[in-house]
RNA sequence: GGUUCGGUAGCUCAGCUGGAUAGAGCGUCAUCCUUCUAAGAUGAGGGCCAUUGGUUCGAAUCCAAUCCGAAUCACCA
């Protein structure tokens, strides 16, 4: 049931048979009628009106009648106001649309389902989760719960950097610093134990590097020469030729890190069917590069480095494999690409990175052609902007990051201030209070990440705290529990008779009858901001009817019926949308 | 400098496959709880859609130039 389409379908046909002209039914526009139009979807006429030399009066009229005749019982009328011809669809079919939709046909079932891997999270173990990372994490969920909405079978996956000379700076301070200490020593969680090593290694490189330059060293000079920096690296070698120590220890503190997200991953709900470890995936990719040297894909230089010349395509030169013969960051990326293919030998797969890396997602692609990996055309890239704070990025460094735990935890703690003070659910147990407050707390903050573009940067204001009204998910939940509340008195044993409906009611299951469009159309774009933008609309097209309409007292039985109905397919739409920005809906709030 | 992305109400954002009078939320002001949950509803106010030019019957939307902001152009990941 898609009327819209059926709509441009007749439309086209309607025009080939009067006119004999071939019309895809994609180049015909249809829209909603504005509400101060009489009729409910509106055909633009005047891309037409050149093509058939015919004033829009004639064409509208000719066209009005034909599409009377091809849609009978669904359009009953239309009228002409300059170039735009209204329809108005039949009581008749609104009235079997709510009749015959139920909460488990609102999407119809997949026409091919794909198999889609969704890579997202990737965090670095030398510091804590942060605003940004939590974008990424509910991005990527998201993405995956509409994808499979849409009827895929999902791969959620995660790579870990853990390796390399940040993780390195963290186990050397703490091996200056910590006296042995660890995160139960101190009761924090690891990930923020092990990331204050991280600061407090920056902390000491900047003292070192001042120190040096009073001492009469150039600012650059002393930059390398810092001794904590040298022994970062001499760390790093270690690592790399596998000291037995070194590893024992770099071990020792990712078990910190790992338990610590853990910890937040349950919290804010994120799971991976497979994670990979870039300490085991920073070797791949070799083969791929003789492949690509044997295919001339790629060309060695005179110190035998390798690379690829991709200025054809509008980049540039990028290395593949340094003179020493050991991989770069883009090596591994082909890499992994080509293990997780033969893994789960999916059809697409989508990587949940930020913009800053918009170039290399466009290399790995075009080498991955280049070299026809059977990954290769399957490779997208969702890219999200940065969150910003008012005074701009946010820095580590400079203490200005948003912690995503501290940010959870005040979440939490608002919504659990808010509910107390309306003071509605004072029979509830401990239990369901507690969870009651993680649903409306990470819901408010899932929405207000989700509810933007992800191709855009956002403004988060952390002065401000994110609101509970308006645009928002308590909104959206409150909706829902207020619908639930109304279906516990009023009963959904219901027995609907057909009936005329007001404008309010066609509008409710005019909006319920877009949601498998608006789920499509966010599979399709990779954002979920559709989906949160619609079940805004919805729930406050249900306030509007709530304040108008009664539902338990309404005029009359057919009315009651089919406005608990509404209410039914309502609240399970919004449930459905709200799931898939990995949202909970309470019963009762 | 090259490439890419962005600039819409005081603030945060929709709208951008060209269509009727540019929309929400927040904030401001004013109304509505003896009546299904007021985390709600209704109304008011708020706009040279960065600028200039072009294409078109019609431009916030497409094209060009300019201004402003961001990312990137690493043998870091």
């Amino acid at each position: 049931m898609n009327l819209i389409f059926n709509l441009k379908q007749s439309t086209a046909n309607c025009i080939n048979n009067l006119y004999s002209i071939q019309l895809q039914p994609e180049q015909v526009l249809v829209n909603a009628t504005k509400p101060e139009f009489e009729g409910d979807y509106t055909i633009v006429l005047f891309a037409f009106v050149k093509q058939l030399g015919k004033s829009p009066e004639v064409l509208g009229n000719e066209l009005g009648e034909a599409m009377l005749a091809a849609m009978p019982g669904i359009i009953t009328k239309f009228n002409i106001v300059k170039g735009f011809l209204n329809f108005t669809i039949s009581n008749a079919y609104w009235f079997d649309f709510i009749n015959a939709t139920t909460p488990d046909n609102l999407l119809p079932a997949a026409k091919h389902p794909r198999k889609i891997m969704v890579e997202y999270s990737s965090p670095n173990t030398n510091k804590p989760l942060h605003l940004g990372h939590l974008r990424n994490n509910f991005l990527g969920w998201s993405i995956a719960e509409i994808l499979k909405l849409q009827g895929n079978e999902v791969v959620k996956t995660c790579i870990v950097n853990d390796r390399g000379i940040h993780i390195c700076k963290s186990m050397i301070a703490w091996q200056l610093f910590a006296n042995g200490a660890t995160p139960n020593d101190t009761k924090q969680k690891g990930d923020h134990f092990v990331g204050d090593y991280y600061v407090k290694y920056n902390d000491a490189y900047k003292a070192e590097v001042t120190a040096l330059v009073a001492s009469g060293m150039t600012q650059e000079l002393a930059e390398k020469e810092a001794p904590i920096q040298k022994a970062a690296q001499a760390m790093l070698l270690k690592w790399e030729q596998g000291d037995p120590e070194t590893i024992e220890l770099w071990k020792h503190m990712n078990s910190w890190v790992y338990e610590g997200f853990n910890t937040t991953y349950k919290k804010i709900g994120s799971d991976f069917a497979k994670t990979y470890y870039e300490s085991n995936t920073y070797l791949l990719g070799k083969e791929l590069v003789e492949q690509g040297l044997n295919k001339k894909v790629f060309y060695q230089k005179e110190d035998s480095s390798v690379w690829i010349d991709l200025t054809a395509d509008g980049l540039d030169e990028k290395i593949v494999r340094r003179k020493d013969g050991t991989s770069v960051y883009i090596t591994q990326d082909i890499g992994l690409a080509e293990v997780k293919q033969k893994e789960f030998n999916t059809d697409a797969s989508i990587y949940v990175v930020g913009d800053e890396q918009n170039y290399h997602f466009k290399v790995l692609k075009l080498i991955c052609q280049k070299l026809q990996l059977p990954a290769a055309d399957g490779i997208f890239h969702l890219s999200y902007g940065m969150v910003e704070l008012p005074t701009g990025k946010m820095k580590s460094r400079e203490g200005t990051v948003v912690d995503a735990d501290d940010l959870v935890e005040e979440m939490i703690a608002i919504s659990k201030e808010k509910t107390e003070s309306l003071g509605k659910v004072s029979e509830f147990s401990q239990d369901q209070l507690t969870e009651l407050y993680n649903t409306i707390g990470l819901g408010a903050l899932k929405f207000f990440l989700l509810r933007v573009d992800p191709k855009k940067k956002m403004v988060f204001n952390p002065e401000e705290s994110i609101d509970f009204h308006g645009f928002t998910g308590p909104f959206i939940q409150y909706t829902h529990a207020r619908i639930k509340s109304i279906l516990r008195k009023t009963g959904t044993d219901i027995n609907l008779v057909a009936s005329e409906l007001l404008p309010l009611e066609k509008q409710l299951a005019i909006e319920l009858s877009t949601f498998p469009d608006v789920i499509n159309e966010a599979a399709e774009t990779l954002d979920p901001s559709k989906v949160a933008i619609y079940t805004f609309n919805l729930a406050k097209l249900f306030n509007t009817f709530y304040a108008e309409l009664s539902i338990s007292n309404a005029e009359s039985e057919e009315k009651k019926h089919l406005r608990i109905k509404l209410g039914i397919l309502i609240a399970a739409t919004l449930q459905k949308g709200m799931s898939a920005l990995g949202i909970a809906v309470p019963e009762k709030m």
